[in-house]
DNA sequence: TCTGGGGTCCTAGTCCTT
DNA sequence: TCTGAAGGACTAGGACCC
């Protein structure tokens, strides 16, 4: 779900646009997780609701629209969400429901078209022109998209159609909530550039802050600066890449298969620790984590990364490559503990870890080099084990000694 | 105000190899 | 054997996205 939002461009004229072309489709859905959160919740409805968690050091996953009206947003922090909007209903989040909806949402998807490009659970690329034949004009497929998702799971969605994934994805921004939104080929330009810099793909906070200091406001004025001036700027390919976008230009496919580059787990304590045995701990639990995903993904990895974020959320990271790729949990969080010892902290008061396995591979196609010392049974076998006791009587069944006085 | 968790991509510096 | 250039791999950090 798209975290900014900007007001539509007016529209002169009240004739259907032109969607000659516009093959792609960005569907999101409208405030995905409180629409979905109010499903089992029909009497909050139309009332300011925030899902987020419960703990003090939270941030708002989303918000209904009438919480948004108060100026919540997500991603803000649970506290100052309370704050601007006391008489909001907060509800934990319920993952489990999601992932069913979303993944009915995407079998309706598939049932249009063969090629979809999920982004997240809720929002999806689709490349509609191989149905063009058979169901109609995209606007048309679009509007049969919103409906049905209506119809089956209670939820709205917003769809932007254009010619390319850039200007779709806009567009369907543009006309949240419960919209639809079709910008005609020729109009591409026109639309793009009458936007603010931020609207772009790609500026944050910081390239926006850059942008403004070489005095551009919108999309025109970094259409007509040189391009030579934002790769000096910005770098080559982030200054390439938005004058590009600001001419509307953006030649990516809509890819239906996604090949993950990394998995990893952090996770921020309730209470700032410098207790190094606590931390150990995390490690090996994060470790675990990690690995017990990659497993069920069939994939290994060889670069072991850490993340650090102090007290003062200054965050750090350490990485180490290993020899051969691996997923097995006890070489993963060796290499993370050692990445850790290897900072050196004099109990330094930490707010969050986490550990990320890198440069992955898939399981089957992963060279091993075998040593002379391995043992013939080994934590890959107790890997395995664990994963199989787990799937047959619940995650957590078995772990390591060590994690149990956490409990 | 006080910042989650899971990711991707880019840049720049360093080191190593050719 | 030494030196410098070029390129690739690795590492760390930052920005961004949902």
């Amino acid at each position: 779900m798209s975290r900014r939002q900007f007001r539509p461009p007016p529209r002169a004229g009240a004739e259907p646009p032109d969607d000659t072309g516009c093959t792609i489709l960005h569907v999101d859905m409208d405030a995905f997780f409180a629409s979905a959160s109010l499903l089992a919740r029909p009497d909050l409805v139309g009332t300011p609701v925030i899902i987020g968690g419960a703990g003090n050091r939270g941030v708002v996953l989303s918000a209904t629209y009438e919480a948004r009206a108060f100026g919540v947003t997500s991603a803000m922090p649970m506290g100052r969400a309370r704050r601007l909007c006391p008489q909001a209903t907060i509800l934990a989040p319920d993952h489990g429901l999601y992932s069913s909806i979303s993944d009915a949402v995407m079998e309706t998807f598939a049932a249009i078209t063969p090629i979809v490009e999920p982004l997240s659970l809720d929002e999806a690329f689709l490349d509609v022109s191989g149905a063009i034949r058979r169901l109609g004009s995209p606007a048309h497929i679009a509007q049969q998209i919103r409906d049905t998702v209506y119809d089956e799971q209670g939820v709205t969605c917003s769809v932007g159609v254009a010619a390319s994934k850039f200007v779709a994805k806009l567009a369907s921004g543009l006309c949240k909530p419960d919209g639809l939104l079709v910008v005609p080929v020729a109009e591409v330009v026109t639309f793009v550039q009458q936007l603010p810099v931020g609207a772009l793909w790609g500026v944050g906070e910081k390239t926006e802050e850059q942008l403004a200091r070489l005095g551009l406001a919108t999309v025109a004025d970094i259409a007509h600066t040189p391009e030579a001036t934002l790769r000096r700027a910005l770098g080559d390919a982030t200054g390439a890449h938005l004058h590009a976008l600001a001419w509307g230009r953006d030649p990516r496919h809509v890819e239906p298969v996604h090949r993950e580059r990394s998995i990893g787990a952090d996770e921020t304590f309730p209470v700032d620790v410098d207790d190094a045995a606590y931390i150990h701990r995390e490690l090996l639990r994060l470790s675990e984590k990690t690995t017990r995903r990659m497993r069920a993904a069939r994939m290994t990895g060889r670069t072991i990364s850490i993340k650090v974020r102090f007290a003062d959320f200054t965050t750090i990271t350490r990485s180490k490559t290993l020899r051969d790729p691996t997923d097995v949990s006890q070489e993963v969080y060796a290499a993370a503990r050692a990445l850790y010892d290897g900072l050196g902290l004099q109990r330094a008061r930490l707010r969050l870890v986490g550990v990320r396995v890198e440069q992955l591979v898939r399981a089957d196609r992963a060279i091993v080099q075998p040593a002379l010392d391995d043992p013939e049974f080994g934590w890959r076998d107790a890997d395995r084990a664990v994963d199989k006791a787990s799937a047959r009587f619940g995650s957590g069944i078995v772990r390591p000694a060590s994690l149990l006085r956490r409990d």
